[in-house]
RNA sequence: GAGGGUGUAGCUCAGCUGGCAGAGCACAAGGUUGUGGCCCUUGGGGUCGCGGGUUCAAGUCCCGUCACCCUCCCCA
């Protein structure tokens, strides 16, 4: 019989990793909600045409990563590849922008993309994210990256964070149409890749590390020149945000994002520290992308990480709570065991009962193999035991026991 | 979609020019009949990823296939 072994590209989650996994999580759950952002839910499934609208028809994502299929009632679906999408649909249809303000959102969870899986990058990969809509000022672009930061800060991750805008839609794509013939021209010099680029992602050759690219790109055009200027003032004015709050930066002119949306303000946390995939953190703003899905014209800005990558670079998670194990010295005193433990728990003790029967022996074994910080004798007169120094206290009954281990066990 | 690497015990791996499938760790029992870690003894464990071929003989050589890891592409 042949075993059953898990689909490419995803994975379990279990032990050290689920610790940092739930760390990761819960660390940027507690800044959203100092932020006074508001969770929302969103469904792993959507219909697909979200994503060609707002994601962008021509990207890689939407053209051959997309988990689509027809449910039994026919409908074209697709597992969610990213959130923002979702959360713009969410705006718009639970009628968000008729609340008045501003609208400040959170999610988590799994997104999924059919991509040849790699270091810090399966199939199934969870992400953290907040949206901010309706929005306008560069305030707003400013909190948002002073918030990233903050929650990088707070896993102890180190990053650098990289800057640039893309300026409006309008003028960005006047911007790529003139890219575009200049790369034509001098496609025999580019790699193979940056020739499907013009068409694709005329931006991205001028990320390329090929050197050649980089040496036949050299007098391209600048986005910057076609900018408007409050578009550029917005980005002077985000700059000026960031070195207020002490926030250090590169900016990268070269630097464009993947998906369609994004207009004006883009920026990414990397780390050289975990391989190819570096990119940790990486957002901007998207002014056009809500009107575009049928909402009102509202500006929006937000950003993604990606929690695997994240834990790749937690390095050391909060200490926990000791272990005190509970061990029946013999079968008559299992139910003296059990009652023992829930009195401990009942105290917010961290306990284990040994749920073995056995030799003492092999009990011990078990209590020093899952770290016990203490053990705790279940018999006629209970017992004490420090697993570090070996000292061995007994005690008339279980009550003054549990007392004095509640003293001595670390509740963080 | 393109390239490279690796598949042998639960885990990490060794196994030379083909000749009885191994080590360490882990697990179980014992070395104190009610006490862990260190040490010692003993023990259980394997279709050598899968399929085919060459050979008296294949973990080892050849072909195919699958999986995992890594890189490019792309992205978080």
């Amino acid at each position: 019989m042949s075993q059953v072994k898990k689909v490419r590209g995803f994975q379990d989650i279990y032990g050290e990793d689920a610790k940092k996994y739930r760390f990761v999580v819960e660390t940027a759950r507690k800044i959203f909600e100092d932020y006074n952002f508001s969770e929302i839910i969103l469904p792993y499934v959507e219909d697909v045409s979200l994503f060609v609208r707002s994601v962008g028809e021509e990207t890689d994502i939407v053209q051959k990563e997309m988990y689509v299929f027809e449910d039994r009632g026919g409908r074209k679906v697709a597992l969610r590849p990213e959130g923002t999408a979702s959360a713009v649909r969410a705006y718009i249809e639970e009628g968000l922008y008729a609340k008045g303000g501003y609208q400040k959102l959170f999610y988590e969870g799994a997104m999924f993309r059919y991509e040849r899986p790699q270091a810090g990058r399966y199939r199934q990969f969870h992400q953290i994210g907040a949206e901010i809509f309706g929005a306008n000022s560069p305030l707003s672009d400013a909190e948002l990256i002073k918030m990233v930061k903050d929650i990088l800060d707070q896993l102890g991750i180190q990053t650098r964070l990289e800057i640039n805008t893309l300026g409006d839609f309008e003028s960005r794509r006047r911007y790529i149409d003139v890219l575009r013939s200049f790369l034509k021209e001098r496609q025999d010099l580019l790699c193979e890749d940056c020739k499907r680029r013009i068409e694709r992602n005329p931006l991205r050759v001028l990320d390329c590390k090929v050197e050649s690219c980089r040496e036949a790109t050299k007098d391209a055009p600048v986005l910057i020149d076609y900018i408007s200027d409050q578009s550029l003032q917005r980005f002077e004015k985000l700059k000026e945000y960031l070195k207020a709050m002490g926030i250090s930066f590169i900016f990268n002119p070269r630097l464009v994002r993947g998906l369609d949306y994004y207009t004006d303000t883009v920026f990414e946390f990397i780390t050289d520290k975990i391989g190819a995939q570096g990119t940790v953190a990486a957002g901007g703003r998207y002014d056009t992308l809500v009107k575009q899905l049928g909402g009102p014209e509202t500006p929006a800005l937000g950003f993604a990480a990606g929690i695997e990558r994240l834990m790749l670079l937690v390095e050391k998670l909060p200490e926990e709570k000791d272990l005190v194990v509970v061990i029946p010295v013999v079968s008559e005193f299992n139910i003296e065991g059990l009652k023992i433990a829930d009195r401990l728990r009942k105290k917010g003790i961290k306990t284990e009962l040994i749920l073995k029967e056995g030799s003492l022996k092999s009990k011990m074994k078990l209590a020093n193999k899952i770290g016990g910080r203490f053990v705790v004798f279940a018999s006629e007169n209970p017992e004490l035991k420090d697993m570090e120094t070996g000292e061995q206290e007994k005690f008339e009954n279980a009550e003054d026991l549990i007392d004095v281990l509640a003293e001595k066990t670390v509740k963080p």
